[in-house]
DNA sequence: TTGTAAAATGTTATAACATCACATATCAAC
DNA sequence: GTTGATATGTGATGTTATAACATTTTACAA
């Protein structure tokens, strides 16, 4: 798996694909992707970059789909249930996923001269013992453009 | 290095010797651990928990030594930023390090049942071309002693 | 086609986590 | 002792997240 963010790209095919994937996942689920849920996975889509929760919501206010909290982090909570989208804890964000229906243990590579967040795989965490039910792998750092554009 | 915090040990031994150690590396560096510091640096090492700042908050407050958050919030960040403290992204909490003055990346193993926090070390997250400063790796899971004994 | 249960959304309130800003006190070095 | 840097005291506020309950929509069976 390439990580995806970095790299440049027709973005509206980028959208468009990721929207047809979770439409595709969601009705051989039977999971509901609601306006609501379908508008925040797609302001989640609109940028490699990651978006709090009210980030999201006044986005939402905006339009006319929801003014309180709840409304945000239910569809947020719903899309990450989904594999729709992903936490990023160490940014109390979220960002759409990159690679949606495929298996994941997902980890990022958070720029932060530009904020771009790619996703990759994560590494398996060794353990003896544990046994590991959800891994978070998250780094910081700068990416390959702003490295070379500083 | 071994996972610290699911095996069974000498907790005394334990908390002594990573405050001797505390203090050891704050002497060499011109560091103050103040009372305040040396405090909630005992306090998160009481266990092999992560605790909230306003867990510790509490404790303070509760021995006179502060009661506002940011008396809790410069006494972690002083520990996080000596390397003597961790925060675990994924609970918003800190933890004492388990191997202070040695280098680290490290990596977390949490018990979602008794609530344990063991530090091991961080795999490297492969990347080409980006630049890595700084990576959260946490697991979260059931460990061998809660899954021997349930 | 309508009754009904489940799912989703609307809304108020509040909990939990974190920082700003500025005053005061303590410390280290001269 | 004066001084500049570091640490602490404190009130206010900012940010992130959830509880609780009312209402609406949906799916589906009767």
């Amino acid at each position: 798996m390439q990580a995806t963010g970095f790299d440049t790209h027709d973005h509206r095919v980028c959208v468009a694909s990721a929207l047809a994937a979770a439409e595709a996942q969601c009705a051989a689920s039977g999971a509901r992707l609601t306006p609501i849920r379908r508008r925040v996975l797609e302001i989640l889509l609109a940028e490699h970059r990651a978006l709090g929760a009210y980030d999201v919501l006044e986005l939402l206010r905006a339009e006319g789909l929801g003014s309180q909290p709840p409304v945000a982090y239910r569809a947020l909570d719903f899309l990450v249930a989904h594999g729709l989208a992903h936490r990023v804890e160490r940014m109390n964000a979220f960002i759409a996923c990159s690679h949606p229906g495929e298996t994941h243990a997902p980890a990022f590579l958070i720029c932060r001269v530009c904020e771009t967040v790619a996703e990759t795989d994560a590494p398996k965490v060794a353990t003896s013992g544990f046994e590991v039910e959800q891994t978070v792998v998250e780094a910081e750092g700068v990416c390959p453009n702003c490295k070379a554009a500083p």
